[in-house]
DNA sequence: ATATATTTTTAGATTTGTCTAAAAATAAAG
DNA sequence: CTTTATTTTTAGACAAATCTAAAAATATAT
């Protein structure tokens, strides 16, 4: 399978062309930064080996094959992750690139050797679940703190807005990756939330809360 | 820079062809398994971005610039030998696949990091020295153990002969990678060597000596 | 429902890296 | 110093992945 090929299998998986929902040409040419005509081309090749099911005009979704295929990319892609993070010290806004090379590279016994090492994370940096090696997904909501419930307790996992001006409050207030936020308090007024956060109780704006992705398992 | 034009300046390299000498045409299509024709095309090529002089069926040698790249990449590939050798724990004659993949990762700050992460080593599983950042190569020989001098001491750093049956004499013999080896003595008659190895005295064949690298610093 | 707009596909061209087969240059041998 | 053999280069073709421009199919709007 070729780089290119696997570049679209996992394009046609973010769109969400699985389980029966078509994706059309032009939403895969967008995401990919290419031209529907290029699409087009590729998806009949990937048609011919049967990891799209294709019909003219009526856009494609993945077989069972290429899910599997894609859930191995995405595999590869999220492991590589947490690698350049936990053991390299890269922040984790700065990761996806690297591992968008790195996710290619052929080896089955490397990605298994990765996975111990990393001590087999279910979760990348950004918070998204970690396929199992035989394609099985933990089915966690990562939703934004806003939209978590009272009392309820979230782990920090990603921004929603990545300006480098909200990445500065974030440090100033002290909130970071991986730490454990609980909704202590909702104002109806403002939206504002109280949270505690690294034992201490802190009040913050709608705003703040609205880009601030957890995850509560 | 291309990912075949990478494996060309390596090819080329590895070839010997820096420092004012030239390698032919033929010795690069073996080295790379490809077509006479073809190492014609891709020299053209490397000769118009002047990674390489070239004259017409005088061969062709690496400009200082070539030789740089030739450097980044196999300090690249070295370095990615350590990590799964030290940290994934692949056995030091199964990394070279996986290595010549990651060498065309593009990203100097993975190398930075990575090269910190395995403590800036010196020298790669098979007792190759790695080029430092700058292009540098620490200039140490490897040489098989019968040319060791007498009373010198090196470091086991590879093969000769990888087979099966040798790598499981060198076993059950206790011999491995990284194990400092001492001649003691020299039998003229066969060839045999006594040495010291892990603290016990033990005499071993020519043949065997003849097969086993060192370094000796 | 018919005209218009959008999406998707086709047709033909381009680039990169490769190949085969034939021609040209160099090296080797008598 | 010719003739033969080897090496290297050219010429032309091909597969992969892309593009532009035009045609075909589908969707939208009055």
């Amino acid at each position: 399978m070729t780089h290119s090929e696997e570049d679209y299998i996992k394009a046609i998986y973010h769109l969400g062309g699985t389980e029966n929902k078509r994706v059309s040409t032009n939403a895969i040419a967008e995401q990919m930064e290419t031209k529907a005509s290029s699409v087009t081309d590729m998806i009949r090749k990937l048609s011919e080996k049967e990891y799209v099911s294709y019909k003219k005009y009526q856009g494609v979704s993945l077989t069972d094959n290429g899910e599997k295929k894609a859930l191995s990319i995405v595999r590869k892609h999220r492991l590589w992750e947490v690698f350049l993070v936990d053991k390299l010290d890269f922040s984790w806004d700065e990761v996806h690139e690297i591992a968008e090379q790195l996710e290619h590279i052929k080896s089955e016994k490397l990605i298994d050797s990765l996975d111990k090492h990393l001590g087999c994370p279910k979760f990348d940096p950004h918070g998204d679940p970690i396929p199992s090696k035989s394609g099985e997904l933990t089915k966690t909501t990562k939703k934004l703190l806003n939209e978590v419930e009272l009392n309820q307790t979230g782990i920090c996992v990603g921004v929603k807005d990545s300006s480098a001006p909200f990445l500065k409050f974030l440090d100033k207030h002290g909130i970071a990756l991986g730490d454990k936020i609980t909704v202590l308090d909702k104002e109806d007024f403002d939206g504002s939330l109280q949270i505690n956060i690294n034992d201490k109780s802190i009040l913050i704006s709608h705003q703040i809360a609205s880009n601030l992705y957890v995850r509560c398992d």
